[in-house]
DNA sequence: CAGTGGTCTAGACCACAGG
DNA sequence: CTGTGGTCTAGACCACTGG
């Protein structure tokens, strides 16, 4: 790392090989392996079999967001947590959400509309869509006293997601519930998750204003 | 990962430690190691010495966000990128820019506001301030062929950052920028790049309308 | 204080892909 | 064909920390 960051190994370099290092250092092979392997990971370094280890021209950076249930991350700023069950029903989902969820038009999921707040202030808004397929143990399930993220996560294990942030203007729905202007910028996370080759959930969760996300690069 | 997702080891049980499930998979114990530490880093274990190896009640969801050179993310979708530099004045940043990079007030900074475009459609509003003192041959280039963007990245390593993503109003400036009403609900990332104690560049990018951003859990 | 994970070693075989 | 990283092994010592 030092020699990258003082430009010793300048980008698009290539730097020693494992056996010489280990050499160079007078440690075994699998720790300088082990090092490379953990800084590649950063996307600092490009590892190829045969053609050696290069400092990247340009790295990209890599940010890791923590995405926290959110009763978490709002009782960790010592505030209370409550929600607010607004719709519960069984329907047909729109061809948008259950193409993206890759199922048949005409299914029917769960949709649940959620509010959350921290000290009584809104929060964020939830809109989700659950596959009973999936989760049916989810069809007799309130979510009065535990909310859907957080009952999810408990119930049904996930082997893969999709995230995307964007910026989205408040609704007049949506306005009222987060108690802020219609029109307002807000702060939209949306999530699709997946266990193996089915859809587990889609959700919506807009965040009131002001909210900011966090991450370290 | 198996026997997580299928509740074998259920969320909040205690799994074998290393020594028995090297046994129990007959392959060495640095083998059932490794394994263990890369889905640990997921977030998907907790490990404590003495303690052993838990399965995490509430997984942090965690979403990894590649944040690439402006330039390279237009050209890989096979649009056209270029930029405009709007101004470049050195000159005493604002007290919250300079508390944020921890230097004295009164400090000059570099400030750079440009304008990323895709096929000549604005694509982001980049406005950034530079510190002269850890980047000093910025002082003489003017970003015309490059970006800041790009040039910070080829010029100053960092050591370490930080993100934060929010939604922001479309200012009278950014709206007349990017070509969109103002109002308009808009993405913004704030990036803040450290060299060792040293702050580097902060920047903040606002994205056109409707600007998305993905990873994947 | 003792059980657990954290790390390192010296060596081996292998997979891949560049030349 | 061969240099490189990828992975595994069997063993060792150690650091931490829970009981």
């Amino acid at each position: 790392m030092r020699r990258i960051n003082t430009r010793q190994w300048k980008p698009g370099d290539q730097i020693p090989n494992e056996v010489d290092l280990a050499a160079e250092f007078g440690c075994a092979r699998t720790t300088v392996n082990r090092a490379l392997r953990e800084i590649a990971k950063t996307g600092l370094l490009d590892r190829k079999r045969k053609a050696g280890t290069r400092v990247v021209e340009q790295p990209i950076a890599r940010a890791v967001f923590e995405i926290p249930i959110i009763r978490k991350e709002i009782e960790a700023r010592g505030q209370a947590y409550r929600h607010q069950v607004q719709q519960r029903a069984i329907s047909v989902a729109p061809s948008g959400v259950l193409a993206r969820m890759g199922l048949n038009t005409g299914t029917k999921l769960l949709r649940l509309k959620a509010l959350h707040l921290a000290n009584s202030h809104p929060y964020a808004y939830e809109d989700r869509w659950v596959n009973l397929h999936v989760a049916p143990e989810a069809r007799d399930e309130p979510f009065d006293t535990i909310s859907a993220n957080e009952w999810l996560v408990l119930n049904t294990p996930y082997t893969n997601g999709e995230v995307s942030f964007s910026a989205a203007s408040a609704s007049k729905d949506i306005a009222d519930a987060l108690n802020c202007d219609p029109g307002s910028a807000l702060l939209a996370i949306d999530r699709l998750t997946w266990y193996g080759p089915d859809a587990v959930t889609h959700v919506r969760i807009v965040f009131a204003e002001g909210h900011q996300l966090h991450a370290s690069l």
